[in-house]
DNA sequence: CTTTTGCACTACAATATGTAATGGAGGTGA
DNA sequence: TCACCTCCATTACATATTGTAGTGCAAAAG
């Protein structure tokens, strides 16, 4: 299985995951790889939560290949298949390319407007990519 | 109720309803306030469906407040609230606004990537905002 | 006054997610 | 060896969302 909702009234990690899974993915990628008891200890440090609970959330993190399971003699050991950074990225890109799939030069106005409150830094880039591309349609051109 | 899902395995209004929730508005943007049977009739066309299904999910569409329901003598009449282009520009900006806030340059990247395929007006439009920005940065400096 | 139509109410199914009981398999201490 | 404890699998129930449809009422049509 994939990631296939964007929740746009959450944030953070509740956009992609349910509160528990958001939990224990942050609790995950902050740390390594972990059993499901050192990950219940430490959501017990914030609330009371049944160990069974987060088997059953972690082995369908599993299955829907968020995370990795390594069994390690008795004891399973989890880990994200991706970094944060990767899932994140990855996220984000498709979640791109599928808004602008939709809804083309829409998104790109409704960005542009966002980005009035943004800094000089992400401007320069904006400008140096559309040079890029101004310098690759040239190029078309030519051909 | 909102809209909350933004679905990006689906396509077109799958993205922002159930497939029968889907048809539904898009029959009804596609014509005139309709009522449930004239609904049912069109769906008909295609496929066999239960008028009280229709029913069910056209007034489980006004509670979300996607259409408005207007009694007639003893027949109610729906429509969208809002036009599909004012719905596909306020879901599209909220999304972009939501992505901006989440990932903030990220995104920028990933949208300028995906932009390579995309035709000349509308790198026109970036280049032209890219420029009001710009000015708009200047006069702040200024003030 | 009977039949048809439109609707409300209710219910059930599937999926996603959170929750937890039961019980088995294997290690530990007496 | 026996009682216990730890970790896990299996199974289940709960809620929300969406699709589906039966039952029955109330009003219109004949």
């Amino acid at each position: 299985m994939r990631i296939k909702n964007f929740r746009y009234d959450k944030v953070g990690l509740d956009r992609f995951f349910g509160p528990l899974e958001a939990k224990i993915m942050d609790i995950l990628w902050n740390g390594n790889e972990k059993s499901i008891k050192e990950v219940q200890k430490i959501i017990e440090k914030e609330r009371t939560i049944n160990f069974n609970t987060v088997m059953t959330v972690m082995n369908r993190l599993v299955e829907k290949k968020i995370l990795k399971k390594r069994i390690v003699g008795r004891t399973s050991l989890y880990k994200p298949i991706m970094t944060k950074m990767e899932f994140i990225d990855e996220q984000s890109k498709k979640l791109t390319e599928n808004l602008l799939d939709e809804f083309g030069g829409m998104v790109v106005n409704h960005m542009l407007d966002s980005l009035e409150e943004v800094n000089q830094s992400l401007l320069d880039k904006l400008e140096q990519k559309l040079n890029q591309l101004k310098k690759g349609n040239k190029n078309d051109l030519e051909k």
